[in-house]
DNA sequence: TACTGTTGCGATACACCGTATTGGCAAAAT
DNA sequence: ATTTTGCCAATACGGTGTATCGCAACAGTA
């Protein structure tokens, strides 16, 4: 009996943990989207039944709240920034380059309440970087409408950038690709405003727009956060 | 042979159309969230069999966009708005109000390219209502800034009243309610700001929170507005 | 060492999903 | 009256999340 073909042990069960769990959910995602995100394949890549999971999650949904936990570790600055602008720009950022990564979150941003650690993590170093600025309910507008607006702005971007990617093609030949359908829209004539802005848009890079509109947002929390407390 | 016991004919299919669909998967997803939407579900409201929606919508997502454009009808203007601040408060409002009407539609919102007829007749008076006031790539630039500011927002404000509604409290009890879980971090002292944000905040009621951050944007694309093109 | 209790894992099972395929039946056409 | 056509229902398939259950390996005790 030679080793080679000695009975392989029947697979000694690697041990699990939430980590490995978690680790494996995400790659499957990077790969091929959140609807490739089965337990049943989770499990697969660690060489484990389905069942195995339950023992570290209760429920899928509490998987996706630990995947988004966990680019939030991506999403948390290396130092903590050096004024609130910065720190809120500086989020912004980080958020929207690690949407890019996993576009997936795309899906997720926004969905639920973001409560895990890194999350908080992130939120604290946030207000640390507002604190004392303002009276606490104007910071907090401050915090959460900047949220709002790259949240928004970023879901859009992905949603837009999927929509190319599935005709083929940029947003210039986009109104050929997306079908006769958009086209025949605007030919009817109903739309004159929204044909002149497909028509003669400029075509801008996604970053710039995202980071424009940021600007303008800042801008504005500057005015509100300038003003003393009523 | 009396009336009633006569058999009854093999129940004469009702003819179908995407606006009975539709209106059936509007229902059933205001009663029981997106996840109780199934082809199946709706199929068995319109009393057919699953197989016969396939005669007029080709795919489930495209039963999601259609239901998405419905809604879009409710968010269209009466009238055409005044002048662009009133058009994009207005819309901004609108959608909310539609949205807390049909809670589903958070889960939507922005996580596809919106090309249905309503979604467009939206698009037009918005964009009309701006045209003219500044060159096209700054009015799509402010039109999409208040958008994502408001889509997210959106989103964030019901993605909180399912958490309180599920923990069953308000916020102010909701650090209890909330679990173990967030005490716990929050009494580790690691979280000072966020800490104190959670303690002292004042509670204050969604819709002027919202409306608050949408006049901070609104007031960032006044000031863009008003500059001359570079 | 023999036996027993416990624990954790795998297999099985269930209800449901979106959708492809098939077959029969009623209406329309010949 | 017979054939053809077009639509609808039934069936089927491969997937999903998760409850249940039985077994096998280990721990502790006599």
């Amino acid at each position: 009996m030679t080793v080679w073909d000695r009975p392989e042990p029947p697979t000694r069960p690697v041990p699990l943990d939430r980590e490995r769990i978690v680790a494996a959910a995400i790659a499957l995602a990077d790969e091929g989207g959140l609807e490739a995100v089965s337990l049943r394949k989770v499990a697969a890549r660690l060489d484990a039944g389905p069942m195995r999971l339950y023992g570290y999650i209760s429920t899928k949904k509490e998987l996706l709240d630990l995947m988004v936990d966990e680019v939030y570790a991506e999403i948390l600055p290396e130092e903590q920034p050096a004024d609130w602008r910065e720190a809120l720009r500086g989020l912004a950022h980080r958020t929207r380059q690690a949407t890019l990564r996993h576009e997936w979150l795309a899906d997720l941003l926004g969905g639920r309440p973001t409560l895990g650690p890194n999350a908080l993590a992130v939120t604290e170093t946030t207000l640390a970087a507002l604190d004392g600025l303002a009276d606490l309910d104007t910071v907090m507008r401050a915090v959460e409408t900047v949220g709002a607006y790259f949240t928004g702005a970023i879901r859009r971007e992905i949603a837009n950038l999927r929509a190319e990617r599935a005709t083929g093609l940029s947003k210039r030949d986009w109104q050929r690709a997306s079908g006769p359908h958009l086209t025949r829209m605007l030919a009817t004539g109903r739309f004159p405003a929204l044909a002149k802005a497909v028509y003669d848009g400029t075509e801008v890079d996604a970053e710039t727009s995202f980071a424009t509109g940021l600007d303008w947002v800042l801008d504005a929390v500057a005015g509100k956060l300038a003003q003393p407390p009523a």
